[in-house]
DNA sequence: GATGAACACATGTATGTACAAGTTTGGCGA
DNA sequence: TCGCCAAACTTGTACATACATGTGTTCATC
């Protein structure tokens, strides 16, 4: 999936790392090799190394400071741009048989709000699909998808009761290379409750998701929401390290 | 809060991007000067300016790729790891004024699932802290934080009604230095609705939190819980970057 | 005017060096 | 034995260089 070339030195270093965490070959508290050692048994140079101890840095895998040897922290869970943008891509991760239940697939005018979420003039062609999504046959999430007719069309050629609309966009060259979520909290409505088989007002977990290409056009706008009990995120923060990651005080009505 | 010696080069550069970002200097779309532009702006070398441009990259800022110029990306929110972390101090950033309402604070030994969070003995002394935080005196969240006595003591010594428990821990010498948080949705109990000015069962975002020093000792274990009309969680993730987030599916009864 | 090759230029990766600034270790002296 | 200091080692920051690899432009050619 999403194939590399061939594997750079850093990336080659930081997977042997990860790989090593997860395998418990470093216990979290140890310490990993030295800058120094790694050079040596990758014969690369300090760059590379310092490189992908960044990554490792970043995804919470590893702590670092002058003078300390580096430690392994938790064998905190991580996943890749691909997983964390598809459910089914997740599923597959976990074990997990997805699954999904197509409520319907439109083609009209996007209404008002709509076309500002997907940043379109009113009127605009939006495709938007309506979707229940399984973890092993059991109602786990309600998908609301939004596409502006130039990436939608892709989605109206395709059998979404057949897998991944993700995975569809790929493969017919869209550039997926950036998402925004919004993560709050919300009560079913009567389709949710509906499909998801619970109770009209059940806490649910919502997530706003807009897609962007590395140009910064916007492909999809969506809004997913998740059984609590089936589903949740989990997220790092290292001091010293960006973050990504933003509580923001809900006022005006974004996304 | 928190000064930094004298600032890196890297972090200067760091900084004159992300304010003329924010402050529209550059727009979305835009193209940000040349990497060989910004090494003679700064009279720096192309290892600083990469670096910064790595950190915004990972903030979701900008954009870049071989070839390519670097393209400003939407003006998305980021914080940095001490707004995450404390309440009081995002409020400030957003300019709310924070306030707290103190329930209850105890020592008291741990009972089995609060001793298993926190990864220490049956029956050891924990501290409690039990308050509603309120942003521009409007109850927003309620807060349960739970420490081991080795950090709970600087708690008792505080008067949670004064202000932020963070701060204080790090004036007291506390090494916070890594935070794991878990995101899902839960209906209101009693106490919550009581606090909240809300129904009982009213959807909630809990952010369960976990907070770690350098070493990997664990000093807290909280549980916040917000009005999703008042604040929600933003993130961002692009191809190529490390993510430091999970969607986690939810079996056994971590944290 | 359309096509394509050559070129300049952008960012990505890698190497080597040097020094800064912490932590750990070990030995020396009181 | 205890305490202190210097040396060794660690990671952080910075600079210079080289080449890889993709993008965009220019210009000669058809």
């Amino acid at each position: 999936m999403t194939q590399q070339r061939t594997r750079q030195q850093y990336d080659e270093i930081a997977h042997y790392l990860r790989t090593a965490i997860r395998e418990g070959y470093f216990q979290p508290g140890d310490e990993l090799p030295s800058e120094a050692e790694l050079t040596r048994k990758f014969t690369s140079s300090r760059g590379p190394v310092r490189q992908a101890m960044s990554t490792l840095r970043t995804e919470g895998l590893i702590s670092s400071g002058r003078g300390r040897r580096t430690v392994v922290l938790d064998n905190v869970p991580t996943q890749s741009f691909d997983d964390i943008i598809s459910f089914s891509q997740w599923c597959h991760n976990a074990d997990i048989v997805p699954g999904q239940r197509t409520q319907w697939v439109t083609r009209r005018p996007a209404e008002k709000s709509l076309a500002a979420s997907l940043r379109i003039p009113d009127g605009d062609p939006v495709v938007s699909v309506f979707r229940l999504r399984l973890m092993d046959d059991v109602p786990t999430m309600v998908e609301r998808l939004n596409y502006p007719l130039e990436f939608g069309r892709h989605v109206l050629a395709f059998d979404t009761d057949s897998g991944s609309i993700y995975q569809e966009l790929i493969d017919q060259g869209v550039d997926i290379s950036r998402t925004s979520r919004t993560i709050d909290a919300i009560g079913a409505n009567e389709d949710d409750a509906t499909l998801l088989e619970v109770p009209v007002g059940t806490p649910l977990l919502r997530v706003r998701r807009r897609a962007f290409t590395g140009a910064g056009a916007l492909i999809e706008s969506s809004d997913d929401r998740y059984l609590p009990w089936k589903a949740s995120f989990t997220m790092n923060s290292t001091r010293g390290n960006p973050s990504s990651m933003a509580l923001t005080s809900t006022n005006l009505g974004d996304i």
